[in-house]
DNA sequence: GTCTGTATGTGCGGTGAACCACAAATAGAA
DNA sequence: TTCTATTTGTGGTTCACCGCACATACAGAC
């Protein structure tokens, strides 16, 4: 890896430092760093966005608002992805809404450049392809786990996709905003959590919450997070050599 | 409508009957109709196929195998859809079983003829995108719907569903083929079904299930039935005009 | 008509999570 | 230091669904 191109903090994000080298400095200059601020909406239902973002230390969730007034995640990503799939895919509707879940960095770019970039350049039209089928694929898993899994084997699996994202093993979630992405009760959220804690794979106080035993909350975790790392990895394995997290 | 192309049974499939009639041309030729038995795998787990299908009177069921032995339905289509998305998004290969649910007839394309025609044909390639969104939108509720509506709800969507793909009120299913795709107990179905016929909904009788009042299905029903079909419907409506289902 | 397998109905105990109400602990403001 | 709002813990009841076991009922084969 060169230096210099280390330094460049859009190369944190996964999807932009998979851009062959040319590539990368031809978009570039489209994209703009940002800071976002957590509960930031960067999308709202059925409205048409005017930027794409890539972040690199935020973490963005896709919520969906039910009729019975509860709001669900359906996929979340971080610097693993983007957010606005549906502008090159599809009509720019998102049936969502994209919120900042941990506040921090990211970098956007125009909808009409991502637009342009998709029909003029292969590689990134093929990156932005496959990160579609991770998408899927996440999505896919999510409908599954909340058909057979537990809230505490839900609980496991969303810290290390957290841990994954933001490559640091603390953060500052509180059990009522983990129960809102949940779609569960905030009860529910701490018995689990007071679970784990009891068992001594985390630790946790007044919304920050600590892995302490990564391997441990791998086994307490239902089979969704390594099938949808694994997919991850495989589809995106041809632009990215790394994952030794 | 001419009435000469209402004679094609391809058009029969919303996709295709979607395309400009110059690119339907051009595409109809690579088309071969095939007969769809009930159980037939179409696409195997992890495995690179050499078919993309387009239904007209079959219908199909992406099935995710669980750890816990449970086969669960993370998405399925007939004539509104196709099969085989990853062709052209991604690697080709589908973290899914593709199963024949009803068996009817589809039109099939070889996987590299999808890909030509995808990359040389706008509208194919634009027509296949928007379908994917509404692919992603449909196994988005069905994620929202295992989180939180109950098993009659679902029945009743997936009724709802399986009418408006075979245009047809009465189907060929036993409660236990039903609780294989939703991931549930045969007793669960059951339940729910005999639920329905008290309140004159259905009708059913070793394995034969009839629709008897579709308005009401629709009001047992969650929403997640009509925020599917609407998005459906918007996305793909600068293509189809039909739906007087 | 009888036999048999498939399809559906029913009852019972168990579990995870919902819903409701309130208690305890703690960090930050006053 | 005390007060207050936020965060987390706990208990009791209800509900949907599971898992199991078994009863019925119907259709087609013989």
């Amino acid at each position: 890896m060169v230096k210099k191109q280390e330094e460049d903090e859009a190369l944190q994000n996964n999807l932009l430092a998979a851009l062959p080298e040319a590539e990368f400095k031809k978009i570039r200059p489209l994209l703009t760093e940002v800071f976002l601020d957590l509960d930031e909406v960067l999308w709202e239902m059925d409205e048409k966005r005017r930027f794409v973002y890539f972040p690199t230390t935020a973490m963005i969730c896709l919520l969906y608002d039910s009729d019975e007034g509860v709001s669900i995640e359906v996929g979340m990503t971080g610097r693993q992805g983007m957010v606005g799939v549906v502008t090159f895919i599809g009509d720019s509707r998102m049936a969502k809404r994209a919120v900042v879940q941990r506040e921090g960095k990211a970098f956007r770019m125009k909808a009409d450049d991502v637009e342009e970039e998709f029909a003029n350049c292969p590689d990134f039209q093929d990156i932005c392809m496959c990160y579609t089928q991770t998408l899927i694929a996440q999505i896919s898993q999510n409908a599954i786990c909340n058909r057979l899994h537990t809230v505490e084997q839900q609980l496991c699996r969303y810290l290390l996709v957290n841990h994954d994202n933001l490559r640091t093993k603390t953060f500052s979630m509180t059990h009522e905003q983990i129960s809102n992405v949940f779609g569960v009760r905030r009860e529910s959220v701490s018995l689990a959590a007071s679970g784990l804690k009891d068992r001594g794979l985390i630790e946790y106080s007044r919304g920050t919450l600590t892995i302490l035993d990564r391997p441990g909350l791998l086994k307490a975790a239902c089979e969704c997070y390594e099938v949808v790392r694994e997919q991850y990895d495989r589809i995106l394995s041809k632009y990215i050599k790394i994952h030794g997290a």
